[in-house]
This record gives structure tokens, C-alpha cells and sequence, in this order.
DNA sequence: CGCCTTATTGATAATAATATTCAGTTGAGG
DNA sequence: CCTCAACTGAATATTATTATCAATAAGGCG
């Protein structure tokens, strides 16, 4: 099963120093903004360095794409396709909250749902290959009701 | 169930049509490279046309981007993130052929698996709100045994 | 069958997300 | 506390993808 930590500073400064990394001021707090975001929430690049300008903690967009990237390989982050153009990022959350996404192509409204089952079969079929499980999302590309009607697809 | 229909040229002329769209020569040539592609094969756009430059049957790089991006809308190919940077794309086959894929998040090296229960789910998922069902996958990132070794990770 | 409308194409230029470079800074281990 | 390599930020570069626009060609219709 899926074993994302809930990282703490501590634990987030240990698994980067056991690779040769460095626990930053920045990692952490685009670490914490994660981690306090509302569930099913998530943001782009842009949006994060926005948020963090407006708290008075700009980190610059190099860092940030930086930071984003490192954490998606480590784990701790999920990254989202969810509309063209740019990605979604949102933290990687254990199993009861594990979830995943139903995008509208034409508008991206995006509905979330969960399920055990899938997670097991990531799961086994990571395990089966000997691949180190990271993140398991289920994408379902569709058209809303409302895109439906509109477009008379 | 994901009711992906196999195209032929008289279908997807259909169904263009029915929206006051064109069957254009390019449209059919791309949508028949797709379709010959071997199973577990996919392009790029880059790919693709190069693949048609060679084949001597040019087709300029804002058609193929066109193309793509609109087929993909109609449930004919399927947008895979199976590397950073860039999109891939392979035919959408129903059901027997529907598949998943386990991608490495260093080198990008990518298995497919199936899984019907996952499919039954994401139809489910889409019925329940609503939307109407054009591609289902998951996509599941980790790290492969090889990069597991190569980087103390 | 041939006309007319309008979607489509191809070439080019524009956009925008992300990556890279590099000098200065700062974690972390010793 | 010292050293060294990892990290940051600012600016620049890259590159996938989109938009623009004149020329072309589907397809509905008389």
C-alpha cells in the first residue's frame, strides 16, 4: 500500500540529508503550504509563488520549479494534469485520503473520488516489477454535463 | 464500459461530420499510423512527424499538433505523460487492448499493465456524475529496480 | 456536377511553462 | 567554527505548443 509519510521538518530534513540534500528555509516552507492546503485543493507553480508573495515568503520561481520537481520524485508530492498548459501539484496523501481525479477535457472541471481497489492494484503491479511505488492516480478524461449540452457533443 | 469504436476512414468521416467537421487527407493518415502502431507503441508529435516526413507523406507540425489535440478530445488517441517535456500519444482501444502504465520517474521507462476492475471503476466514476467517458488510465510513477541501484535512492 | 461557404492547412511568429547558468549564500558534517 | 558542496535567485535560454493569416479544399446544396 501506498506509504507516504506525513512529513514533520524533522523527518523531512532526514530523508533529504540521507541522499546529500540540504533541509532549506524555502523546502520547508512550500513543504508546510502543502501540507495546510485544504483537501482537494491544489496549486500550479504560478499559483504557489503568488500565494507565497502575498504571505510575505517569496521564494523565487526557480526554487519553486525546483522544489516542485525534487518533491514529486521524492513523493511527498503528487503532480496533477489537470488542465492543459500546466501542471497541479498537491501533497501525497496517505490512504484514507488517497484519491483520484475526473477532468473535463473541454472546461477541466475536475471531480475527485477514491478507491481501495485501485490502490491495491498500483500497488501490486509496482511490487510486481520491483518498481519503488512513488504515486498511483487514476486519470478519467471526460466530458462534464454541462460541456455535453453546450457543445452538443 | 469505455466504448471506443474502431475507426475506419467512412466512421471517423462520420463522426466529424456530425459536428460540421472535415475528413481531410492528413486526418486519415494520421489516424491510420496510430492504428498500425504496434501494441505498446506511441508518439510524440515530434515523433510523428518525423515518422511521416520520412514515409514521404509530410504533414506540416500544426496539423499534427491540431490533430492530435482534437483526437484526443473525440476519444480516438489517448494523451499519455510518460516522460517530462512532452505528450505521447497511441490509439485508445476498447476493451481487451485497454491498458495502464508503470513509468519510472528517472529514465522513464514504462510497462504496461491491464486491468479490468479499473476500468469498471472509471466508468462507474464517470457515470455516476455524469460525464461522458472518453479515456481511463492509471498512471503510476515510481522508481525502476535499475535507477533504484544506480542511485542509492 | 459545380458553386459557395467555411473549416482546414502550412508557414511563420508568438507564447508560456520550465530548465539552465552562474555568482553569491548557506546547510551540514567533521 | 571551517570547509565544501548543495542551494538560491536573477537573468537568460530552451522548447513544446498555440495563434495568426493567407491560400486551399471539404461538403452541403441547388
Amino acid at each position: 500500500m501506498l506509504n507516504a509519510p506525513v512529513y514533520t521538518s524533522a523527518s523531512l530534513k532526514a530523508e533529504l540529508n540521507e541522499k546529500g540534500w540540504r533541509l532549506t528555509p524555502q523546502r520547508e516552507v512550500i513543504l508546510t503550504v502543502f501540507q495546510n492546503l485544504p483537501e482537494g485543493q491544489h496549486l500550479s507553480a504560478e499559483d504557489l509563488y503568488a500565494l507565497l508573495e502575498e504571505q510575505g515568503e517569496g521564494i523565487s520561481l526557480s526554487t519553486i520549479y525546483r522544489t516542485l520537481k525534487l518533491m514529486s520524485r521524492m513523493g511527498i508530492l503528487r503532480e496533477l494534469e489537470l488542465a492543459e498548459g500546466h501542471k497541479h501539484y498537491e501533497i501525497n496523501q496517505p490512504h484514507p485520503h488517497h484519491h483520484h481525479h475526473l477532468i473535463c477535457v473541454r472546461c477541466s472541471k475536475t471531480i475527485e473520488f477514491k478507491s481501495d481497489p485501485i490502490l491495491k492494484i498500483g500497488t501490486k503491479a509496482a511490487q510486481k516489477e520491483g518498481y519503488h511505488l512513488l504515486d498511483c492516480q487514476l486519470s478519467i478524461h471526460a466530458v462534464c454535463p454541462t460541456c455535453q449540452r453546450s457543445l452538443l457533443v
